[in-house]
DNA sequence: CGCAATACGCTTTGATCTTTACAAAATCGT
DNA sequence: ACGATTTTGTAAAGATCAAAGCGTATTGCG
């Protein structure tokens, strides 16, 4: 029922549209002949066979002239989707690193740029970081500025409609920072900022534990707590991009949480406060009963705030993931059984598969969702870097 | 990126995609001329003018013939769209009430029943009453079963995807009603079963309080608490049909919320339990202390549950509806501010604007929605009630 | 080597929308 | 009152596109 459902439609617009349909089958399946794709869309072989060589010269498909063929009969030429017509790009700007992901149309990492960077770094270093790790991942991919098709940046913190963190960040003097801009300033395509917790989930729901699922709720379990969430197969931010910060409450005690294992008897002074959560994981898994406790404290808090959006969303699957899902299998267990007192449906409880790289990768599919809308949805032209606006 | 939107395009469905284009045009907009609906689909006006007369043959427009004109030139012949083709049914299935809305297509209401049932009332009983007021209103309207093309029954409780309630509902002996099979041997349409707050949720939307807003927390406050939510424009009943059950957490305390109201002291014998919390707001309003104390213990614990919900999903307005709406004067400016001690970023908090009817017009507006997208998304044949499956 | 099976590419046909043109009906100006 | 103007209704011509049909090319199998 939107504004574009009713607009007429003509005999070009037809064609844009069965184009799209083209493009669409041979994004979503191996390279594939012109009968393939006429059964894969309904539409007549020699409407295809004409749509194809329209993309090929295009470009926005090639052709695999036809090598050793296995069936019987004159051997078909094939038509592959030209994932390298463009580039997008993801970037985690994490509290430690920087993670830059080069990626093409298909998804497909090309290239991999990570930097350390100082926890207490001001806005300009940071920015100064990132500024040198996007810039090598784009040129030591044999890239160029104009090549990238969408970048999207993650950063923590609920993130409003202008890409800034005004609500709350623990990057220091980051509330002011219009990082949007900032990357503008580098990259003519459209530039996204979104919450690392709701591109984790992104991610997980792309190539992790939920590719199943379309109702989602991904809980972040780090030395932050956090939530991202995905309603019928949709990211969702919320009006104002403070979707899923339920830590804010103050009956859910998520701000404290880590600190049951940051805290727990026993943690040797040798032991970083960084590490401690780690080493306390590593304890209880071996029995230790101090640790234990802390462990199963942990997720007591962590299970209230997890059941609020359970009960408040009626997810299919809850994914543990951030740095404590590779102690997953002590936490998915008393989770599930504290879930299961709390909620009136019990969802699928799952341990992320991602690891640490999936707030860079769901900031990749973020750009890859916004060259679809752009390009993919409404029209379909040569293949050229969409602008913004 | 629906498997549908993956489907070519031939001659045919266009003209079918453009004959949806006008009839959506016309539904939307007061009688129109070729020359107006031309304008509003970008289609040329021969080809509005021979669609138009296709809609008018197949039963979905009518024809207005020239009056009195207004402007210069010659006067326009204007079409209308046909809402009288087929009718919708909305049913609340209250404790105390069953009230049956019959509108057109347009959703104007047609005719209206309403019989008052006993809370204790065995499920037999009910749906004896049920099917009464059904059947009256649809007689009395001069309708048959046949012209009805969807019908949806609220229920209050958690409704899974089978139209049972099976988790909890304050009518006795509901647990095992299967309502949808009941309703449908009388009905060959669909038949819809849902949760009373959500489809309350979805009037406010449609013609109350929240118009404006695509993220909505709708807020039932009555004897018993409940929640509704529409998220992106779109009714969210989550995976298994429990979204918005918080008042299920213990932390959250809806259960016992309206108990404060009813165990106000100084409430006179005389006043039955069910009409305590009316006379305790009439006495806040006038100042009594002991009722003001009540109603602000009554919000206290109400905001902890609509925090969750609000933190959770970030809405642009939460509506106070359901019973106790009508003394919102006394409830909306102390939940304003526990929501903006406890939230993150403050929603607009409004008053239901509907009263007692929202439940039955929600449950219409979701007969509506059920024949658009069955009628009015994929294609257009003659004016039928749709068939179940 | 010939036959069958399959794929490719061209031509014809039919459906649809747009453009253009013209007749019909009303109002406005003189 | 009558013609000019404006807008609507309708018809014909032109353009675009997909479907259907048919001949040709290429391969495998007997």
């Amino acid at each position: 029922m939107t504004e574009l459902a009713t607009t007429g439609t003509d005999l070009p617009r037809l064609r844009e549209l069965n184009s799209l349909s083209i493009v669409r089958a041979l994004r979503d399946h191996p390279p594939s002949t012109v009968t393939e794709l006429s059964q894969r869309t309904g539409l007549s072989r020699p409407a295809v066979d004409v749509i194809a060589q329209g993309l090929v010269s295009d470009g926005w498909a090639t052709v695999l002239e036809p090598g050793a063929s296995s069936a019987v009969g004159r051997p078909a030429r094939r038509y592959r989707f030209r994932a390298g017509a463009g580039h997008v790009l993801g970037v985690d700007v994490g509290v430690h690193k920087i993670l830059a992901l080069l990626a093409d149309l298909d998804g497909n990492i090309v290239h991999t740029v990570r930097q350390s960077v100082a926890a207490e770094a001001e806005p300009a270093e940071r920015l100064a970081v990132l500024d040198e790790v996007v810039s090598a991942c784009v040129a030591e991919a044999g890239k160029a500025a104009a090549d990238i098709w969408a970048v999207t940046a993650a950063v923590t913190g609920a993130v409003d409609a202008s890409g800034r963190t005004s609500f709350f960040t623990p990057l220091p003097g980051w509330k002011s920072v219009d990082l949007a801009a900032h990357l503008g300033t580098r990259f003519s395509c459209p530039v996204v900022v979104e919450n690392d917790c709701k591109l984790a989930a992104l991610a997980e729901r792309w190539k992790g534990a939920a590719t199943d699922a379309d109702d989602i709720v991904y809980l972040l379990g780090g030395m932050r707590t956090g939530a991202g969430l995905i309603i019928d197969g949709v990211l969702r931010r919320g009006f104002g991009g403070a979707a899923g910060e339920i830590g804010a409450l103050k009956h859910v005690r998520w701000l404290n949480a880590p600190e049951h294992l940051q805290n727990c008897p026993g943690v040797p002074a040798t032991v970083s406060p960084d590490d401690a959560a780690a080493w306390v994981f590593n304890a209880a898994r071996e029995g230790d009963r101090a640790a234990r406790a802390a462990v199963n404290r942990y997720v007591k808090d962590l299970a209230v705030g997890a059941a609020a959006l359970v009960l408040t969303l009626d997810p299919q699957v809850v994914v543990f993931g951030g740095g404590f899902s590779r102690s997953a299998d002590l936490v998915l267990e008393p989770l599930r059984n504290e879930l299961q007192r709390l909620c009136l449906r019990m969802p699928d409880v799952r341990a992320s598969t991602l690891g640490a790289d999936s707030v860079a990768l769901g900031a990749l599919k973020l750009s890859l969702n916004e060259v679809d809308v752009r390009l993919f949805s409404a029209g379909l032209s040569a293949p050229v870097a969409p602008r913004r606006q």
